[in-house]
DNA sequence: ATGGCGCAGGTATGCGCAAACACAACCTGC
DNA sequence: GCAGGTTGTGTTTGCGCATACCTGCGCCAT
């Protein structure tokens, strides 16, 4: 019973500071946190007052150890600043703080022992779930995430053999629906324009849906795929320009992200190249200025936000063990315009 | 003693059980898992073999109960999908992942209500370190802040009566900076761009920073600050068209935004106005399209990384009390470019 | 030979709370 | 008027770990 520590300099309160201020037991103050109803209105006021008198925060490292659930979910994405994670991700965070969900956030940087580090600190929270962006993990990932019986999504990608479940749609789908679209189009030479595709395993799903087609198509050039230095419009523009000294007749464009088709979009007007007549381009993101007077881009639009909130959804099912899909494919949405001579612009722009 | 719960499905591998397979006691594991070296090698041995075997995962949540320490920081944000505030969370979240901290992170929408009840939650965590952007909170924010003895940054904004700690940059100097490049140009009237002013603090100062300047020269015309709908290339070149039709004589226009500056600079390409002989521009941000083929343009770089940087930094140095300055100024960096005519563009372009 | 010292390792305690259980006071209906 | 519910509140226990404190062993100086 000796005081033989005194680490904090200012001595937290706790329950039963509160219990003692408002004259009732601990448990009935923790009762009045968890369900107030269940407490008499004369003590639930004595409660409140005291609770605000003495501005007491609950503590919930305590509250988690002791219900063995911490109400945290840690989501891993490859990068914060890629627009599409930080929309999903905006959209989880809105969806599980509604319910009373914090997130533990980390970036891997397309690298998968970073993963691996960030999904071993997060296991040790004992996280309520654990999000994951794509499919491809390290063996050690895996084991620990099959091992841990934590509810595990992986979003953004789909394939055979989830860990758990798994939200997202297929890349090479859309690689496909793009270039089919440019043949539709009329383009007999088309190329591909991506970068960091030996990191980003989908924007490669998205070039072998490109090559695929090309390949399977009679009366078509062979296929080509340009790599940008960056993810950034100038990047874009630079790898345009040389793919069009590699490859003079091209005539259509697919792009593994509207950023890249952006720059090239800019390059082409500045070298007086007429697009949709000369050029076609098909872009994929949605990112608003493929829209109208910016560059009035085909493209896209992959379901950034409503992946994060279907992540939501599963993980609150799973945790109050409600049925719930373990799959579930949300469709990208093509929007074609002027940039691929389509007859008109879809309404739907997201 | 008698077992009267059994919540888990997994009974979980808990230091005991490491200890009883590698035949030492619980602290002598527990040391091992801090300091490895204070342990012979003998037992060092045994120990780690056991967690191996067991894939033991230390519970972070009982030892922080323990220890009164969480090494997690919660960090605050306006908005996740704007990439500013991105960059600044990735930075940070590598800095502090490198020193075994996690980051808890919450999105306001540019909400006080929103903060506050984040910063509730936040605080229920005992965590190691409060992030917030900017300095506008709500009172009790500030007083639950100030009452926890928990360190706080206040980032991307600076000023007097911080809560604590601080790291940014005046963005009414940025708005002067920009209007005065333009003066200096030869612009005479100059209008000032910006979205969602009502809401974001910071964009406001900048155009306060722009107003100050043209009212307190002479030989120029009225001030006049233009919104766009939305902080997209779109809505920007909506708005500088609506600029163009109220004020025809305007010649050079402050952006609050890069991403305005986009659309507007798409849109005076369109309408045939020659930049920079008729119309200057300049941005604020330093996007990637600034810079180059896409846009050329002129604009004042905020230092987005180092102000993630500098927060982990003074968050850690706080922690393990440390020195550090209160107070860190990091001006942001212009740079000039075509649309302002800019003799050459400097070569610093981050 | 023996007392003292250093130090690796063990023992004991409690962090703050959730939740199972016990129990008292109050109903309800016959 | 009393058995058998209902509530509402109090008591108790332990979640898994960090850490203060203790123990015992080996070593050296006296």
């Amino acid at each position: 019973m000796t005081e033989h520590r005194q680490r904090r300099s200012t001595q937290r309160t706790t329950m039963s500071d509160v219990a003692r201020i408002a004259d009732v037991s601990p448990s009935t103050v923790s009762l009045f946190l968890r369900e107030p109803d269940a407490v008499s209105e004369a003590r639930r006021l004595r409660i409140q007052r005291a609770i605000d008198a003495l501005r007491y925060v609950p503590n919930r490292m305590a509250g988690a150890l002791a219900a063995a659930s911490t109400r945290v979910v840690g989501v891993i994405v490859p990068s914060l600043v890629n627009s599409f994670f930080a929309e999903t991700v905006s959209a989880l965070q809105s969806a599980l703080m509604a319910e009373g969900y914090q997130i533990l956030i980390g970036h891997t940087n397309y690298d998968a022992e970073r993963e691996e580090e960030l999904v071993r600190t997060f296991l040790s929270w004992s996280p309520s779930g654990i999000v994951l962006t794509g499919l491809g993990h390290s063996r050690a990932t895996r084991q620990m995430l099959e091992g841990s019986s934590v509810p595990v999504v992986e979003m953004w990608e789909v394939g055979p053999q989830p860990i758990d479940l798994m939200v997202g749609f297929s890349h090479a789908d859309v690689g496909r629906l793009q270039t089919r679209h440019l043949i539709e189009r009329g383009c007999r030479a088309i190329a591909f324009l991506g970068a960091q595709l030996d990191k980003d395993a989908r924007a490669a799903q998205r070039a072998q849906g490109y090559r695929d087609v090309v390949n399977s198509h009679t009366g078509l050039a062979a296929p080509e795929i340009a790599v940008a230095d960056a993810q950034s419009a100038s990047a874009g523009a630079v790898a345009f320009e040389g793919l069009l000294e590699r490859r003079p007749e091209v005539d259509g464009v697919v792009f593994s992200n509207d950023i890249l088709a952006l720059g090239a979009f800019m390059e082409a007007q500045r070298r007086g190249i007429a697009i949709p007549e000369q050029m076609r381009m098909i872009g994929f993101g949605g990112l608003d200025f493929t829209s109208g007077r910016v560059a009035d881009l085909s493209t896209i639009v992959p379901p950034r936000r409503e992946i994060g909130e279907n992540v939501a959804q599963m993980l609150l099912a799973r945790i109050s063990k409600r049925e719930t899909p373990t799959r579930i494919i949300l469709d990208p949405v093509p929007v074609f315009r002027r940039s691929t001579d389509a007859p008109r612009p879809r309404t739907r722009a997201i």
